[in-house]
RNA sequence: GCGCGAGUAGCUCAGCUGGAUAGAGCGUCGGCCUCCGGAGCCGAAGGUCGUGGGUUCGAAUCCCGCCUCGCGCACCA
């Protein structure tokens, strides 16, 4: 057992014995200043309520009668309002480290999802153009949350979702045929809702170039195909550029090929949810808390956009995914609550809260003090691409992931590339690699430090006991952090304790230093090193060895 | 107007299911290289947590009103 429960048991033995109810469950917490120990407990104030007593006079009974002795307690007493503070001996919780080093890789890798299958949906760009940074936001929170899922016990598929059916796709194949034309006739107009796009311009050049026989740009059916193709290829650079890798990629048009998307309407008409009118055929969503109802079938007889995503998402269930969550900007929050309904409506069984949905809040790009407008019909965009080859993959994707997905978020070109150097993804790679630096020095392999035999009292000094603290609390954060579907807890945690390891380092010499010292602080070097690889590997960052 | 999100240090943002004197990075100012990497460390200054109420032992956190900003409110996606 670990001094926290052994803290645990004993503050509700004592609680119980006081009157307190029989399942009373106290909870130990890290006291923000270490000055006020190494736990503390607050049942005191949760019990004063119940006994009619004051806190502080509770917590001094409480103290009075545990039996802390047994979990290297060296010092219990009441402060503040109420708290109970614990310190313990030198030692006591270092001994755990034993189990980080035991992991290795797989430390903080849980089986709490059992295996379950989840599929992430994130990116689904349509392919009318090359990668914008609002997709290198979901790109990086979406494999991020993969990789938080699989290694806390999911089984999980990252899945990417074209949109390559409809109306944009009709605007792009449109776009196309003009500067086509514009290429071969010497006068072509994008049209209404087209792209202007230089990518459009190459993209006209490559299909004249191998499609000779149609110079005339006729084939429209045959231009959005091979636009399409093209745009994918693109897409899958940025992709790659980017390193994330999906498991599948489902194509929107095999939705209506497949008649997937006429059975979708069939169910919810044969589920009663729908009814005529002016011409269309619409859904009861207010049955489902949406505001207004919604047109599924317009007048025109095609299907309004939401009605694929509902046949996408019957079909994602059908295949096995009773958990699934979807990545997207928040400017298409207003789709969830429709999605959601119609899936409901279909009376197959899905329940109401599926999907799940992280919407992420809109990334601003500034460039030389300005706003770059983010505008794929206009042609002015900052791309994944870009930020990558200017910045690097490893600070985009920190820089993408570092705030919560509900702030929005600014990124600045010119300040990311500038102030580099002065990076926080730079500042926790470097403490992973003056960690590295030690064992390479010291030639030591770090397979075989496993705390054998290892003095864990002779952590000693405030900075490395910090220290220590921080690398137990990693599993947990990861859990915090899975269950809640936020990868940025990783990206501060890591930055708190890259900062804990620089202090260390600046303070705590390891080689050269006398036993016991020198193993237990040996030691705590590679747990660090253990805790900053596994968490920048969540994030899917490297942790290099030497910069 | 309605819905969602955000308002915390000069700037960019953390703050977990309410807890003790509200934190970090950058920026500013001042220190530290005979020592495992100075791409680092130490210290200082800097705050009515948008605002007004409420809930209670205790509120940045929960509830209500108001203000500001962003996004969305189509038979567009």
């Amino acid at each position: 057992m670990t001094p926290e429960q052994i803290l645990t048991d004993a503050v509700r033995e004592a609680a119980v014995a006081m009157g307190a109810p029989a399942d009373f469950q106290p909870q130990l917490e890290r006291p923000r200043d270490p000055s006020f120990g190494d736990w503390a407990s607050n049942a005191a104030m949760l019990l004063a309520r119940h006994l009619r007593r004051k806190p502080l006079e509770i917590a001094q009974d409480l103290v009075s009668r545990l039996d802390v002795a047994r979990a290297g307690v060296s010092e219990a007493y009441v402060a503040g309002a109420g708290f109970i503070n614990f310190r313990l001996a030198a030692g006591a919780e270092a001994h755990g480290l034993t189990a980080v080093l035991a992991a290795g890789p797989s430390y903080g890798r849980t089986t709490d999802g059992g295996g379950q299958v989840v599929n992430i949906e994130f990116v689904s760009a349509n392919p009318t153009g090359p990668l914008h940074v609002g997709h290198g936001r979901q790109a990086a929170l979406g494999d991020a949350i993969a990789t938080l899922l699989s290694s806390t016990g999911w089984t999980v598929t990252r899945e990417f979702y074209y949109n390559d059916a409809g109306v944009q796709i009709a605007n792009l194949a449109r776009s196309v045929q003009a500067r086509v034309r514009e290429l071969t006739t010497g006068s072509g107009e994008i049209p209404e809702g087209g792209y202007h796009g230089e990518y459009i311009r190459e993209i006209a050049r490559d299909y004249v170039a191998a499609h000779p026989a149609d110079a005339a740009g006729d084939d429209l059916a045959g231009i959005q195909q091979f636009a399409v193709a093209a745009l994918r290829v693109e897409q899958d650079k940025d992709l790659q550029a980017f390193g994330v890798k999906f498991d599948v990629y489902y194509l929107e048009s095999s939705l209506y090929t497949d008649g997937k998307v006429d059975e979708a309407v069939r169910l919810l008409v044969e589920q009663g949810r729908t009814f005529e009118q002016d011409g269309a055929l619409w859904l009861r969503t207010t049955d489902y808390g949406d505001d207004k109802d919604r047109v599924m079938r317009k007048s025109d007889g095609t299907y309004t956009y939401f009605v694929p995503d509902v046949a996408y998402h019957l079909a994602k269930w059908r295949r096995g995914f009773t958990r699934a969550v979807d990545v997207q900007g928040a400017d298409h929050h207003s789709t969830v609550t429709r999605v959601r309904a119609g899936l409901q409506a279909l009376g197959v069984g899905i329940p109401a809260g599926y999907p799940e949905y992280v919407l992420h809040q809109m990334v601003t790009v500034m460039r030389a003090g300005e706003e770059v407008k983010i505008s794929k019909r206009a042609g002015s965009y900052v791309t994944v691409r870009d930020l990558v080859d200017e910045v690097g993959r490893d600070a985009v994707r920190y820089f993408l992931l570092m705030r919560k997905s509900d702030s929005q978020l600014v990124f600045d070109v010119d300040v990311a590339r500038a102030q580099s150097e002065e990076n926080p993804v730079y500042y926790i790679q470097m403490a992973h690699a003056r960690v590295s630096g030690i064992f390479r020095v010291g030639e030591i392999d770090v397979a075989g430090i496993t705390g054998a035999g290892v003095e864990w009292s002779a952590l000693a000094e405030p900075d490395e006991r910090e220290l220590v603290k921080a690398i137990l609390g990693y599993p947990g954060l990861i859990a915090a952090a899975a269950r809640t579907l936020a990868p940025h807890l990783v990206a501060s945690y890591l930055l708190d304790t890259a900062r804990l390891v620089h202090t260390w380092y600046h303070k705590c010499h390891v080689l050269g230093e006398p036993e016991p010292v020198h193993s237990a602080r040996l030691a705590l070097a590679r747990a660090a090193q253990v805790v900053l690889a596994n968490g920048l590997g969540i994030l899917g960052i490297s942790a290099p060895e030497r910069m």
